[in-house]
DNA sequence: TTTAGGG
DNA sequence: CCCTAAA
C-alpha cells in the first residue's frame, strides 16, 4: 500500500501539471507538482481545476476517448500516451505532454477527456493493484507483465516515433519526449505498482488497442536456447553458470533483469556496472541497457545496432527499446532480488556520469534545427547522474529532441534512494558545437525539471539556448544576451516558446554536416584581455539557415534594426545577438559586393575559408537589400523598407525559396 | 539599450 | 567575434 501512495503522488502531481499546463497553455510550466489528487476520475476544468467526475461523465469520457483514439492514431501520440497510461498511471505525465504539445491547440474538451480517461484508468489500475498486492502475485506473472509492457509499448512507439520524427519534427520530438518520460516513469515506479498496473493495463489496453501480445518477455526467455540463457546469465550476473535447468536459468535471469532494471531506474549505474564489467564503463547508459536488452531479446537487429554504434545510436527505436527493457526490469521487481549483495555492489559501483559536452551539444542541437529527416546520423548516449533532490525529475528535458531519446532520469522511490540518472541517447546531427560543460551544472538545478516540462518545442529551442547558456554564464556576460531572447521562466532557457518553433523547424541546417571531429571545444578560445581576465571567445559558425533568416529579417525590418530582427527572426537563438546580426550582415555585404562579377563562381567565396559557402542567391539578395537601403534614407526607411523589402523579397524568394 | 564601427 | 563610443 505504501508504494501505492507514492505512486499516487506521482501521478497526481503529473496530472496536476498537465492541468496547469493546459490552462496556462504554457509549455514550460515549471514544476508544479503538488498536491496529489486522489485516484479518482476527475474532470479538468478549463481553468485547470480538477473536479470529481460523476459516473456519467466517466462514461462519456470513455466514449470520447475511444473516438479520439482512433483519430489520434494518426497523430501517434495519443496511442502511445494511452498505452503508457494504461500500463502505468505514471504515464499521465506523458499524456499531458502530448496534449500540450502534440495537440497543442486541441480543445479543452479533448484534453479534459483525455485526462478523465486517464484518471479512469488509473483508478482501475489502482484497484487492481490493491487486490494484487493483497493477494500477492507470482513471480511469473511479473515477468509476463513486464514483458507485456515493454512489448506493447515499444514496438508501437518505435514505429510511431520514427515515422513522426521524419515527418513531423516537432511532434516527433514531443513524442520522444513523451515516450521517454513514460518509459522512465515506468522504470522508476515501484515494482508493485508496475505489476499491478501491468495487468490492469493489459485489460484496459486491450480495449484501446487490440494488439496486445501476451508475454513477450517470457517468450523471449523461452525462446532462448540454454546456451543463450547461459550467455544472458553471464552478462547479467557477470559469471558463468553451468546450470542446465532452463527454467532455473530463466527465472534467475528474469529476476536479475528485474533487479538491474530497478537499479537502472534508480540508478543506471548499477546496471552499468554489471554490464560494464564487460565494457568497462561505457559512457552510455543506453548502451548498457541496450546490451541487456539485446541479450534478452536476442534480436539481431538490435544487437547489431548497439554494437555498431555504441556511441551512436539511431534514435527512436533503439532508445525505446532500451527503455522498455529497463522498464521491464522495474516492473518485475517485486521480487526482492536474490541478492542484496548485488544491490550493494551495484550501489558501490554506481558513479555519476558526467554529461559529455558532446552530449549536451547534441541535445541542444537536436532540438532546434534538427528535425531533419536524417534520423540515423549518429547518436550518442551518455548518462550522467545527479541526485535530484526532491522531485523525480522528469525526463531530462534536454535530452529530448526529436531524434534523441531520453531514457532517463527519475528517481526511484524504491530504495528510498532517489538518485536519478538520466541517460540519454542522442542523435547528433550536425555540428559538434560548443562546450556545454557548464550545462550540466545547470541541469540539476533548474533546468532539468523545467526543461522536462517544456514542450518539445521548447526543448528544442532551449537546447540551443541551453548550450549557449553555459558559455555565457561562464563568461559572465551571459546575462544580457542570454535573457534577451527568451522569456523566462524559472529556467533559463525558455526562449523558444513563441517564435522559435516555426522558425526553427524551417531550419534544417543544410550546411554543416561537419562532424564531430573537433567539436566541442574548438569553438571556444580563451583570449587574454587587458582587463586582466581571460575572455572566452566563442565562435559559432553561421548556418545557412541563419543567414537566410538574417537576410529575410533585414528585408523585413531593414538593415540597422538589428534588435528587431533579433526579436523576430532569432528569438530562438540565444546566441546571435543583435550585434552578431549586424556583424554578420556586414560580412554579407562585403561578400556580396565582392561576389558580384561572375555568377559562375557563385557563392564560393566563403568556401575558401572553410566556412560554409553562402549561396549566391543569398548574396545577391543581400546586395539588393543593401542597394535598397542605400537608396532609401534611413529616415523613412521603415515604410520604404517595407516596400522595398517586398520587392526584394519576391525576387529572393523566387531564388531560394 | 541599441547602433555603428574599428579591431 | 569582441569592444567601445555614441545616441
Amino acid at each position: 500500500m505504501e508504494t501505492v501512495v507514492g505512486i499516487e503522488d506521482t501521478e497526481d502531481g503529473k496530472f496536476e501539471d498537465s492541468g496547469v499546463d493546459r490552462s496556462s497553455s504554457a509549455l514550460s510550466s515549471p514544476k508544479q507538482i503538488s498536491n496529489p489528487i486522489v485516484y479518482k476520475l476527475v474532470r479538468v476544468e478549463g481553468d485547470g481545476r480538477l473536479v470529481p467526475a460523476t459516473d456519467d461523465e466517466v462514461m462519456e469520457v470513455g466514449d470520447f476517448l475511444e473516438c479520439e483514439n482512433s483519430e489520434m492514431h494518426v497523430v501517434a501520440d495519443t496511442g502511445q500516451s494511452l498505452e503508457c497510461i494504461s500500463i502505468e498511471r505514471s504515464s499521465s505525465g506523458n499524456l499531458q505532454l502530448e496534449c500540450s504539445e502534440g495537440t497543442a491547440e486541441a480543445d479543452m474538451g479533448k484534453l479534459n477527456a483525455k485526462l478523465q480517461y486517464i484518471e479512469q484508468i488509473l483508478q482501475k489500475v489502482k484497484e487492481e493493484e490493491k487486490q494484487r498486492i493483497s493477494c500477492g502475485s507470482p513471480v511469473h506473472s511479473h515477468l509476463n507483465v513486464d514483458s507485456q509492457c515493454s512489448a506493447d509499448k515499444f514496438p508501437a512507439m518505435d514505429g510511431k516515433v520514427q515515422s513522426e520524427n521524419q515527418e513531423i519534427p516537432s511532434i516527433a520530438s514531443s513524442l520522444n519526449y513523451t515516450h521517454s518520460s513514460g518509459s522512465i516513469d515506468q522504470c522508476s515506479r515501484p515494482s508493485e505498482g508496475v505489476i499491478e498496473s501491468g495487468s490492469s493495463a493489459s485489460a484496459v489496453y486491450s480495449n484501446l488497442k487490440p494488439d496486445l501480445s501476451m508475454s513477450d518477455g517470457e517468450i523471449c526467455l523461452d525462446k532462448l536456447s540454454i546456451r543463450e540463457l547461459h550467455e544472458l546469465f553471464k552478462v547479467t550476473f557477470g559469471r558463468e553458470t553451468t546450470v542446465k535447468d532452463k527454467q532455473w536459468l530463466k527465472r534467475r535471469i528474469a529476476m536479475s533483469l528485474t533487479n538491474s532494471c530497478d537499479v537502472s531506474a534508480t540508478t543506471f549505474i548499477i546496471k552499468d556496472n554489471k554490464i560494464v564489467r564487460k565494457f568497462e564503463e561505457d559512457s552510455s547508459g543506453n548502451l548498457n541497457a541496450a546490451s541487456l536488452i539485446s541479450l534478452e531479446n536476442m534480436t539481431e537487429e538490435e544487437d547489431g545496432n548497439f554494437k555498431d554504434s555504441s556511441p551512436v545510436k539511431d534514435c527512436g527505436s533503439d532508445d525505446n527499446r532500451v527503455v522498455s527493457e529497463t522498464r521491464l526490469g522495474n516492473c518485475s521487481i517485486g521480487y526482492e532480488l536474490e541478492d542484496e549483495n548485488h544491490q550493494t555492489e551495484q550501489r558501490a559501483a554506481k558513479r555519476i556520469r558526467k554529461p559529455t559536452k558532446r552530449y549536451i551539444e547534441e541535445l541542444s542541437e537536436n532540438e532546434s534545427r534538427e528535425h531533419n529527416p536524417r534520423l540515423l546520423i549518429s547518436n550518442k548516449s551518455t548518462g550522467h547522474g545527479h541526485v535530484s533532490p526532491t522531485s523525480y525529475v522528469r525526463p531530462a528535458a534536454r535530452n529530448v529532441f526529436s531524434e534523441v531519446r531520453i531514457y532517463v532520469t527519475r528517481s526511484d522511490y524504491l530504495g528510498g534512494s532517489d538518485v536519478q540518472i538520466p541517460c540519454v541517447s542522442r542523435v547528433r546531427r550536425s555540428r559538434p558545437r560548443k562546450d556545454n560543460t557548464s550545462l550540466m551544472k545547470f541541469h540539476p538545478t533548474g533546468m532539468s525539471e523545467t526543461a522536462t516540462k517544456l514542450s518539445n518545442k521548447l526543448l528544442e529551442h532551449c537546447s540551443d539556448a541551453g548550450s549557449e547558456i553555459p558559455d555565457n554564464v561562464l563568461k559572465s556576460r551571459m546575462p544580457a544576451k542570454f535573457h534577451q531572447p527568451a522569456s523566462s521562466e524559472p529556467a533559463k532557457e525558455k526562449q523558444c516558446p513563441t517564435t522559435g518553433t516555426a522558425e526553427l523547424r524551417q531550419e534544417l541546417r543544410p550546411k554543416r554536416a561537419d562532424s564531430c571531429s573537433h567539436t566541442s571545444d574548438d569553438d571556444i578560445v580563451t583570449v587574454p584581455t587587458a582587463k586582466g581576465g581571460m575572455r572566452r571567445k566563442h565562435h559559432r559558425a553561421w548556418t545557412l539557415i541563419e543567414v537566410m533568416k538574417l537576410v529575410e529579417g533585414v528585408s523585413r525590418c531593414g538593415a540597422g534594426r538589428w534588435s528587431e530582427i533579433k526579436r523576430l527572426s532569432f528569438s530562438s537563438y540565444s546566441y546571435r545577438t543583435s550585434v552578431d546580426l549586424k556583424d554578420k550582415w556586414r560580412n554579407l555585404l562585403k561578400a556580396s559586393s565582392a561576389l558580384t562579377p561572375s555568377p559562375a563562381d557563385d557563392g564560393m567565396n566563403s568556401r575558401k575559408h572553410g566556412t560554409a559557402p553562402i549561396p549566391e542567391k543569398i548574396l545577391l539578395r543581400v546586395r539588393e537589400l543593401a542597394e535598397m537601403n542605400s537608396q532609401v534614407p534611413p529616415s523613412y526607411s521603415s515604410s520604404n523598407l517595407a516596400a522595398g523589402a517586398g520587392s526584394v523579397h519576391g525576387r529572393d524568394r523566387s531564388g531560394y525559396l
